[in-house]
DNA sequence: TGACCTAGTACGTGCCGCAAACTAACTTCA
DNA sequence: TGAAGTTAGTTTGCGGCACGTACTAGGTCA
């Protein structure tokens, strides 16, 4: 049952209406494709989207970034790395702990970051804007009680594999 | 602005309300860590959870199979043989095109397809249930009338990358 | 000091995704 | 019929992502 509920393609010219599971995954992935294509835009990918993202308003160490990310502390590694290498990030010796590391990003990130993240409030604004205004107050507070519902350790983190 | 825009964490300890595109961003990965997280308990990849999903209605070539998933048809092969590795899928040689190939599930895969494909159901319909019947017909609406504005173009199709 | 813990890296593995080059089979059309 | 072009699929090479294990170096605490 629920024929499309893996979504083959995330596409509308079904005349079936949906049921809420087809719904809520068929969304997450017209948005996730969204988010895709602008970091692809970018030549980033979606992970290192949130990196920079996250950078923006911090200056974690590579522990609390695997953190926020949902990620291995050895996957931290290789991204930053990767980031560093294209001149995005940069890794500054913490000043209180002669182990750590504080990942920062580089002006050159900073503009990516920003970049980024503006394109994605249009871009996905612009989908949004199929909705009426009082459709979006709908949205925003259905998916406020979703997000809520999320057991935090049952669906807590983002995706990782 | 917009603070969390790049989900760093898709957790509601926040309490500043969601904007609307942070509800769906942060609601897509909610869904989506939730799908990873059932196809892992599987030992699949979210990409299989899909690949076997189209294959309980369908046998299609690899071709089509690559435009359902939005891959590169050289993509195709590695998951298709991967697959088939695994016991999973099987390639039968198409009756009316010599170079084709039909992809279908073994039962073992057919086992696994509907199983996980309940799982999801279950997974996810446990996330639906903290909306009211009313919600989640709130819900299927608005996700409808998102999914027919997309674009098809634009994003009309799964992550890629 | 020694025993432990913690932050980060290195290495090997595997999946995913792309592009380019290739083979084999089908189609078209003169 | 046969040459030209198209289509289905594989192969190869590359890079990103994610994991687990093992390791190093720096802290902590008794």
């Amino acid at each position: 049952m629920t024929a499309g509920h893996l979504p083959d393609e995330v596409r509308n010219d079904s005349d079936e209406p949906l049921n809420t599971v087809d719904a809520l995954v068929q969304l997450s992935f017209l948005v996730q494709g969204v988010l895709t294509r602008v970091a692809a835009a970018h030549d980033l990918s979606l992970v290192q989207v949130r990196l920079l993202g996250i950078l923006r308003d911090r200056r974690p160490g590579m522990l609390e970034l695997a953190r926020h990310l949902g990620l291995d502390k050895s996957s931290m590694t290789g991204l930053v790395t990767r980031a560093e290498k294209r001149g995005l990030v940069l890794r500054v010796p913490s000043p209180h702990d002669g182990r750590g590391v504080l990942v920062s990003l580089t002006p050159a990130g900073r503009e990516l970051a920003e970049e980024g993240g503006a394109e994605i409030d249009r871009a996905i604004g612009e989908l949004a804007q199929a909705l009426t205004a009082g459709e979006r107050a709908q949205l925003r507070a259905l998916a406020a009680k979703l997000l809520a519902a999320a057991p935090a350790g049952e669906a807590g983190r983002p995706p990782v594999r």
